[in-house]
DNA sequence: AACTATATGTGATATATTTCACAACATGGA
DNA sequence: TCCATGTTGTGAAATATATCACATATAGTT
């Protein structure tokens, strides 16, 4: 089996701070620390950093702490699923490109092998370090490249007929930049990074306090 | 007053992609809709629609439904404050001209008013419709400009140097790309958009299924 | 004018998530 | 060796969020 049981998704989340915290820490020569070290950094409580690394199943010493290194191999252990992460990019306009070359210096097991697009220019080309495909090539090189995870930064209007074509393709995880709600059948996951409503929201909290 | 309860941070959330969705609709010739029909574009269930109307006062007609045009003010009302929202962003990298260019074509309401950068390739110059200055200048622009928001897209390192910034200068809310945690004061609202943890939670939900 | 069919509005309930509070426990020092 | 200290691990309580279930309302029909 692979979970035993289903670990929270705002535990997910803060895990994935975690990991990335204490590989940080790691670097810098730290060997060992305490829940609210931890929380400090990660800006929330010792007891929701205790709760969070009991959901793993991680436990520390009383007096030491935890192991940092340790630690990051549990939380790599949930986070790191069995298969490797390969992600394809449709939709190569200024986002994309934003997308592709922040991710050119290859984050830790996070590969972008693909980009597609329908406009010639941007057709075969290299693009921030990623190849740039037409979207006629889009199910033979997901397939070809084992591709399970899809990014779509391409108009709102055009975003549920990719995601279509991403599920048909049987990538399992959309990353959705355009602000539109996708359909997509259970077992997909849909995660939606939407830039103006972020703003919107922030403009409501930043005016009470 | 401005507002008697406390709005739950979720179905403010929700209420802007409500907004949207019902811009849209207006659009389209749209006049009246019954919660279950927005609840099928927000992606959700009938009675959250009505819970979150219940939530900003609004209602409806049992046989007509909710008008339009009248819900999307109630809902206005509501997200757009008091004080008009003037951005800045700083950090006129990748991505952040990729946002600049996104706002370029003028989101409702929201403008980005100037950029900075300590590049002086970037400096003084109009980058996607957008002036950028020199960090030098930050402070001055900002009182200048009335800004009361902003978007931070330096590299970690200097994200919490730009945060604290942008608090001395008084912006009350914070759109953190940087991947890390911000300490801001309270009174100070900071949303983080983590393009790497979002791949990350990605991959660990699209694992399962 | 009364009836019917279909939505709304919401108290009550269920679920998810966070926080509290404290027993159990290691470690360094007396 | 035993104690004092400060941390872990976690049941229980509190809070936040979502769902259920149904009384109430209203427009169209007869």
């Amino acid at each position: 089996m692979k979970k035993t049981t289903p670990i929270p998704a705002r535990t997910i989340e803060r895990m994935v701070l975690y990991k990335r915290l204490l590989i940080d820490l790691k670097s810098k020569g730290v060997h060992t620390l305490f829940s609210h070290q931890l929380a400090a950094l990660a800006h929330n409580t010792s007891t929701q950093v205790r709760r969070d690394l009991m959901e793993i199943g991680h436990s520390g010493s009383p007096r030491k702490g935890y192991d940092v290194t340790e630690l990051i191999s549990n939380i790599s252990g949930i986070l790191d699923g069995s298969k490797e992460r390969i992600i394809a990019l449709v939709g190569v306009g200024n986002l994309g490109r934003a997308i592709l070359s922040y991710f050119t210096y290859s984050h830790p097991g996070l590969t972008i092998a693909a980009a597609f697009d329908t406009d010639e220019n941007k057709v075969d080309r290299v693009i921030s370090g990623c190849r740039c495909f037409h979207m006629s090539q889009f199910e033979s090189k997901i397939s070809e490249m084992n591709i399970n995870l899809g990014i779509i930064t391409v108009p709102a209007a055009q975003a549920q007929y990719v995601a279509d074509r991403m599920v048909a393709a049987e990538i399992r995880g959309i990353l959705n930049f355009a602000p539109v709600p996708l359909k997509v059948p259970g077992g997909v996951f849909v995660d939606r990074i939407d830039i103006a409503s972020s703003l919107e929201k922030l403009a409501y909290f930043a005016d009470l306090s």
